[in-house]
DNA sequence: TAAAAAATTTAGACTTATCTAAAATATGAA
DNA sequence: TTCATATTTTAGATAAGTCTAAATTTTTTA
C-alpha cells in the first residue's frame, strides 16, 4: 500500500496532468503547498515504485499504475462528498476538507458499498464526475459561462473554483448545479454578464464568476 | 490536534485502564504491538501535552483531557462500525479494521451528524455502548455467560473477544446481540454449557465461548 | 550563442515514530 | 535485606517526510 503523502502526490499529479502533458516539480510544489526540494524527494520514491515516469529536470507523468491509484482516490473523494451532502446534509462548500481525509480510508469494498448505498451517483456535489468501480467515467463537454453569447442558454454543470467563498456566493445567488440559465446581456465594458435563472430570477455576475461557472449546452 | 499515533496510544490506555487503576508500559506495548522503549518515548510526549499522568517507572493514567480525547475516538469508532453494519450491510466481524481507520477522521460535526443520521444508536454492532456527543454513556451490568446457573436466562448483550473467528462462530450459532438464552445444562467435567436460544434452538458451547459471551439478566 | 534568470536537484538538517542494545530502577524470593 | 529477575528507561540508529541553502541544469534573453 501507499502512504498518505504518496497518495496526495499522485492525486495532485493527476489533476495537474489534466491540462498539461507533463507536470513540473514547481507546479506540484505550489499545488501541495510544499517546497520543490520535497517534491523531488517524493518523485524519486514514486518513480522507484513505478507509479510515475520521471527523468531529472524533465517533469513527470503518471504511469498506468499511478493513474489507477489516483483515480481510485478521486473516486473515494467524490463519493464521500456526495455522502456528506446527500446523507448528512452538509452544504457543498463544507465537504472538501472532510473528503480530503476520508479519501484515504483504504478499503475498496467499503467504497464500492458506499457507492451502491447511494445508488451509484454519477456526479459529486460540485458536478465533477465520479469514476465507477473500474475507474471509468466520462467528462462531459463543459464550457465556461463567459463563452456564451446573448440569448444562449445552458445548464450549470460544474465549477472551476472549488473554494468555499465562491461556492457560498453561488449558493446565495441560486447558481447551483442543474439550474438552467439564459444569458440576457453581456456588458462590454467589464465583460460582466446578466442572466436569467430558470425563467424567473434575473441576476448579474462578474466576468470572474462567469469564467468559473461551467455550462452544459 | 493530535497525531494518529497519539490518538491510538490514548485509546489504548483508556481501554487498558478499564480493568486496572494504573496502566504499565509493557501492557501498552503488548496491546499496540510495539516495544516498551517506543511506549516510553510516547508517554513523555503525552505527558508534555498534559494528556496523561506519568511518573517514570510508575505507569500512567489519563488526565481528564486525555480521557475526553479517548472517549471521542471510541465514539467515532463505534458509530462508524454501526454505520458499516446498518447502512452498508457489512457483517459484525468485518468492520473493526475499517473503523480503526475511520475513527481518526477529525471533524466533530461529521461524527455528530452521522450519529443523528443513524438515529442516535446506543450500542455498536458488538453491544458496546456508544458515547453521546458529550462523551457520556452508561456501561450496562453484563456478566459472562459462564457465571449463569442452570435454568437461569438472560439476553446476549456483548462480547469480550472482538476477533473475527469468534464473531463468525457466534453468528453461525445464532448467538447474536439481543438473543434471549436459557441455560439448560452445565457439564461439570469441562464446564461447557448447553443452552436454548429464544425458546427453540438448543446448542452446546465450550467454557471458553461461555466466558467471552456477555449477558444482561 | 553566451550570459542571466528560472527551475530543479542535492546536501545536510529536523521531526515523528519506530527499533535494538545497554543501563537504571523496581520487585519479590531467599 | 540482599540479590536475582523483571520492568522500564536511556542511548543511539533508522525511515518517512519535510525544510533551507547551495549546486546544477534548463530556459530565456539579449
Ligand atoms: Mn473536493
Ligand atoms: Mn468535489
Ligand atoms: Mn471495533
Ligand atoms: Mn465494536
Amino acid at each position: 500500500m501507499n502512504t498518505l503523502a504518496e497518495e496526495n502526490y499522485l492525486k495532485c499529479i493527476y489533476h495537474l496532468g489534466i491540462d498539461a502533458a507533463i507536470v513540473s516539480t514547481n507546479q506540484i510544489a505550489a499545488s501541495l503547498n510544499t517546497k520543490a526540494s520535497s517534491v523531488t524527494d517524493m518523485l524519486k520514491k514514486l518513480a522507484d515504485k513505478a507509479l510515475i515516469n520521471y527523468t531529472r529536470y524533465q517533469g513527470v507523468t503518471l504511469t498506468q499504475a499511478g493513474e489507477k491509484i489516483a483515480v481510485g482516490i478521486i473516486r473515494k473523494h467524490r463519493l464521500w462528498e456526495y455522502f456528506l451532502v446527500e446523507k448528512l446534509n452538509f452544504k457543498w462548500d463544507q465537504v472538501h476538507d472532510m473528503a480530503e481525509e476520508m479519501e484515504h480510508i483504504s478499503s475498496q469494498e467499503l467504497v464500492d458499498r458506499l457507492d451502491e448505498f447511494m445508488g451509484f451517483p454519477k456526479h459529486d456535489p460540485h458536478g465533477d464526475p465520479i469514476p465507477d468501480c473500474n475507474g471509468r467515467f466520462k467528462t462531459p463537454e463543459l464550457i465556461p459561462l463567459s463563452t456564451l453569447v446573448v440569448n444562449q442558454c445552458g445548464v450549470i454543470s460544474g465549477v472551476r473554483d472549488h473554494t468555499s467563498p465562491f461556492l457560498q456566493y453561488l449558493e446565495k445567488q441560486q447558481l447551483t448545479i442543474g439550474k438552467k440559465i439564459t444569458i440576457t446581456d453581456i456588458i462590454e465594458y467589464d465583460h460582466s454578464v446578466a442572466l436569467k435563472i430558470e425563467t424567473d430570477k434575473e441576476i448579474h455576475i462578474s466576468r470572474e464568476v462567469a469564467n468559473n461557472l461551467l455550462i452544459a449546452l
